[in-house]
This record gives C-alpha cells, sequence and structure tokens, in this order.
DNA sequence: GCGGTGTTCTACCACCTAGTAACATAGACA
DNA sequence: TGTCTATGTTACTAGGTGGTAGAACACCGC
C-alpha cells in the first residue's frame, strides 16, 4: 500500500528528490502504463517515496506530463542547432533532423513527446503541447521545401509528405520500444530508403 | 447527472437500445476523449440511457473496446476477400490494401483499431488484440514479398518496410480526423506516391 | 384484462484518484 | 546547543469509477 508507514531508517535523505528525478521515473512509467493509468501514487513509489512529497517539486499531475515533453523537445532544438548545417542541401538537412528526431524519441523521456496525448490535458496544456508539435511540423515540412527548391527532392507537396514521414516515425513510439531487439541504425536506414528511393520498381 | 431520474415519457422504448448501438456510440466517444476517459456514464448519457442498461447487453467495458476492434478487423476482412485479386502483382495488392484499410481506419468504429491501447487491456483482451495486428501485420508483409518476387516492388527487406507503412496510415487516425479537411482519397494517393517513388531525385 | 419475460431503472458499493492540511524531521548555520 | 527552513511525512477529503442487486416497467401472447 502507498499509505504504509515508512520506517525511520527508510526515510529518504534529503536531496534525494527533484525535478529530474520525478521527471525520468514518471516517463518510464508513462511509457510502460499510459498517463492515465499512471497513479501519482505510482510515481511517488518508484522514487521510494510518498505522493505529496512530489507536490514539493511539482505542482501537478500534468505538470509532469508537459515537462517530460518539453525536456524531449529542449533536447532536440538543443541538438539540432549544432547538426544542422545550412549549407548543406535539403535531403541531407531532413535527413539529420529525422536522425536526430529518432534518436530523441528513442529514449523514455522523449517518447512522451509522441506517445504523450492532448486528449488528457487542459486547454492551456494542450495548446503548449499542439504549439511545440506544430514548430516540429513546420521545421521538417521547411527543410522539404528547401530541398524541392535545390533539386535535391521531388515532391508535388509538403504537407501531406511531411505527415506521411512523421507518421512512419512517430509510430515507432508504440513499438513498446525496450523490446524490440532492432538498432535506430537500422530503423533510421530503412525508413530514409523508404521515404527517398520508394519501393517501386518504375 | 448520470443518476438523475429519467421522466416516464422519456423513458426509452424497449429494443431502442443494443450492442450496435452501444458500440458506434461508444467508438465516437473513444475517439473523441479516449478510453480511459470515457466512463461508462458518459456512453449511457450519449445514448439517453442509464448505466445498468449497457450492462444488460454487454458484460463489461473491455468487451465494448474490444468488440469495437474486432467489428473493424471483420470489416476489413470481409472487405478485402472481395477486392483481392490473386492475379494482379503484387504492387496493386498492396494498394488495394492499403486503400481499403485507410478507408477501415477513417471511421469512427475502424479508428478504434488504431487507437486501441493494448496497455489498459487485461492479458486476454491484449492477445487477442495483437493476434488481429499480426495478422494484418503479416498480410501486408507477404503482399510486398509477392511483389518483390514478381519485380513489382524493389525492397531489401520487408519487415521494416511494413512497419513504416503502417506507421504511415496508422498516424492518420491520430490527427482528429473530423476535424481535417482533407480528403482520404487524397492522403491515400499521396502516401502511395511517397511509398513507392519516394521524394529523393536520383 | 392478465401474466410472464425481456429490458431498463433506482439505489448502492467498494475502490481508486488527484490533491490538501498540518505536522515531523534532518541538516545547516548561529 | 538551539533555531530555522527545506523537504519530507501521516492523515484526510471530495469526487469519480466500474460494477451489482433488485425493484419497476413495457410489451407480447393469451
Amino acid at each position: 500500500m502507498a499509505r504504509s508507514t515508512i520506517a525511520r531508517e527508510d526515510r529518504p535523505k534529503r536531496g534525494t528528490l527533484n525535478k529530474r528525478a520525478i521527471l525520468d521515473a514518471s516517463a518510464l512509467l508513462f511509457q510502460e502504463k499510459g498517463y492515465d493509468r499512471t497513479s501519482l501514487d505510482d510515481i511517488a513509489r518508484a522514487l521510494s517515496v510518498t505522493k505529496p512529497s512530489l507536490y514539493y517539486h511539482v505542482s501537478n499531475k500534468e505538470e509532469i506530463l508537459l515537462e517530460c515533453v518539453m525536456t524531449a523537445y529542449s533536447n532536440f532544438q538543443e541538438e539540432i542547432a549544432r547538426r544542422d548545417n545550412p549549407n548543406q542541401n535539403g535531403r541531407k538537412r531532413v535527413e539529420t533532423f529525422l536522425k536526430l528526431y529518432l534518436q530523441i524519441i528513442s529514449n523514455d523521456i522523449g517518447v512522451s513527446m509522441v506517445l504523450a496525448d492532448d486528449r488528457v490535458m487542459s486547454p492551456d496544456g494542450r495548446a503548449k503541447y499542439n504549439s511545440l508539435r506544430r514548430i516540429l511540423n513546420n521545421r521538417l515540412e521547411e527543410l522539404i521545401t528547401i530541398g524541392i527548391a535545390d533539386g535535391s527532392i521531388s515532391a508535388p507537396e509538403t504537407k501531406l509528405t511531411t505527415f506521411a514521414i512523421f507518421g512512419m516515425f512517430n509510430w515507432v513510439g508504440h513499438w513498446n520500444f525496450r523490446r524490440s531487439t532492432i538498432s535506430t541504425d537500422a530503423i533510421f536506414d530503412r525508413f530514409i530508403s523508404v521515404i527517398f528511393d520508394g519501393i517501386g520498381t518504375d
């Protein structure tokens, strides 16, 4: 029971608990059980702590989810700024974008960006979440447009193309990733080949 | 309130409620709010009925979800048996498969096949659900293999290729479909083009 | 009109959940 | 040593959940 008394010697040391630890534990549980079916008691238990302790670091459950998403998003933005090279052609930049994207959504925190369901969120949270997603979407679409302009990509339109690509990658988050023996590199290589070469024999 | 007394004249006629009506209403709510956040009272209210009435037709909540999924699956199987033509080449048969698949997951009941989260299910339910998904997966992979054999498809492997394609289509169920103004035909045409032609300029 | 049967209702329960109030303790610093 | 504050805890609430028991009504055949 989450309510059982905690023996004195088991009482956690001060400073053990912090926001980062909460996000890590929560992200893992959200991935395993889903947000709705993860109670704050579950999260507290995973951290050997009681539920009210969480409220010292976090103001409600939704904040945990949003911070997971935002952490993943920041990680992505920070790293893409480093990797993206405007001197390369659009195709190469799309590949760089997608390689990082797949890496990000392949860890516990990152997958929350993909698995998060905006229907659980408050209007505010939903707005924030969708805004992040829209930025990512626009960014990829932009790179595709650049590729079309410089001749490295050939596509009659960009919107549905972008959706198609994101769908492919986002769905990876649904295979319950840790069970899979396939490496992200293998997934990436194969997906990139499908996207750019197709599987037709024209 | 779900608990308020129902006036005599508002009491539904006998036979109004049946399994099919329950599945339709539930599928709609599951799509709008998600399974976890749809209570049996919500479903009952949508049908102008009280919760215990549902239990006359259904034995528990999970059964509703599973029957939605299984209905969609049966619809698919029934129709694909009619449309699939073994005399055509693999590519054409893949296209037929995907066209129907997109149609199926574009209606309220069908989308449950894609949006259903097996983490909410009992071990039994999960097994049933995953078995259906596996059959669909194997079927598409098989058609791709056939295409490779007859020269209408070119792919170095089939497993990840299948995942890529399903990911693309399944994700369509996440765009909160009814809000979208894009026709399923437009989506289909564009996705097929990405899959077979790719977006490279080799 | 009458009784039986299928269907829906009212009333309820045990349990779980996010969130709160108020108290307890550990460690830093005086 | 004593106090103060950050960070825990215990104990609790209000509301919602899936599910059940048993009474009440509606329709059918007679």
